[in-house]
DNA sequence: CGCGTTATATTATCGGCATCATATGAACGC
DNA sequence: GCGTTCATATGATGCCGATAATATAACGCG
């Protein structure tokens, strides 16, 4: 190795980085290869000697994004009694600004859709960090002591991701807030945290 | 006219059912023009006859998905009494029928995620369909008396699209089918209609 | 029954994007 | 400072999709 061994490496965390903004701002189509490059201030070329391909980029891509995501949750809510933990976790993720941050905001919501149509690898890659966060919340749920906690946990997620992902597609601003407040309001009555 | 008047027609209803098959199946991006053709039996280069551009076709299809679901619901449903109707839109929405059925299904859960990365008027042809159908809910709703019907319904109707969105990820069909299950019975229990 | 019209087919153009081959130039050991 | 080696840049290549120009063929009217 010739050049200091940070460079690579430092480079393959910039272009991570970048790809996981594209990734949640463009889509799994979308997202370019050279645009990628471009983002990190370097030109289209090099590429292939940091990914074999666009989709190996997708796919870490995707696991990086699910698993900062999880780290950034872990932060918000540690210390918190149960309970309040769960209503933070509910009034983060179903808020105006995670609606108005798509690029850095939670896979599920702003992928959703995409899924179906995505390669077998992607799709795997998405599904283990669904589970991983269904999982997440349900220790959550049955430390605040809510009953059903494993069934109910990717309920409550889809309905969180679905609440969000829509409010995203409704330009008036008040009808969006509304569509938010009445999510949280329902989820958290769902689970007997209405008071928080 | 020398053709019957009824060819053009004809093809233009052919394009659109083709169209909205390839709308939710494969997405805005990937529907592609001479694949709309093909499925109609035709080549590509009549296209630009029957559309102004694969923008107007995507436009008119979105609003034709969104109409046709309106209607088959409206059918699905006529004459129940509205506590029943409301229960039997929840098990018809999220059911396992329309998780895997998405070429067919409502656009709201295929399209969810791809709107904010599509022009304007795509968006709001979607947001328009998203209205209408919220509307339709909340007279519902209001029908079976259910308090603050205008409120919920948009919430309500992100949870259901949410839940088939992502019950579509998920490969494991035990799992995928609990997810349903359970967000049918957390949204009757919301609306107290659990004995339906 | 053939003529003009109109729907559809053929073929061309153009741009974007993934991928790859090769060139360049920076850093470190000597 | 010099050459080696590796990260990055430059510049193809080839594919695929949208759009457009032109050609063909189906049809009904006179």
């Amino acid at each position: 190795m010739r050049y200091a061994e940070s460079h690579k490496d430092e480079t393959h965390r910039a272009l991570l980085k970048a790809a996981a903004r594209q990734l949640r701002a463009e889509g799994p189509d979308r997202l370019s290869v050279s645009g990628v490059m471009k983002s990190a201030g370097l030109t289209h070329g090099g590429f292939y000697a940091h990914f074999k391909s666009k989709d190996a980029l997708l796919n870490e891509t995707l696991a990086d994004v699910f698993a900062r995501s999880r780290r950034r949750v872990e932060k918000l809510l540690d210390g918190l009694p149960p309970r309040h933990a769960l209503a933070t976790y509910i009034d983060f993720y179903v808020g105006e600004a995670h609606r108005d941050d798509t690029a850095n905001g939670c896979a599920i919501t702003a992928l959703n859709s995409d899924m179906p149509r995505q390669s077998r690898k992607f799709r795997a890659a998405f599904e283990a960090g669904v589970k991983a966060m269904a999982d997440g919340l349900a220790k959550r749920l049955t430390a605040a002591g809510v009953a059903d906690a494993e069934k109910l946990a990717p309920s409550l997620l889809a309905a969180m991701a679905g609440a969000v992902a829509l409010s995203r597609t409704i330009s008036d601003r008040g009808l969006s807030n509304e569509l938010l407040a009445s999510t949280r309001a329902g989820i958290k009555a769902r689970l007997g945290i209405s008071d928080l």
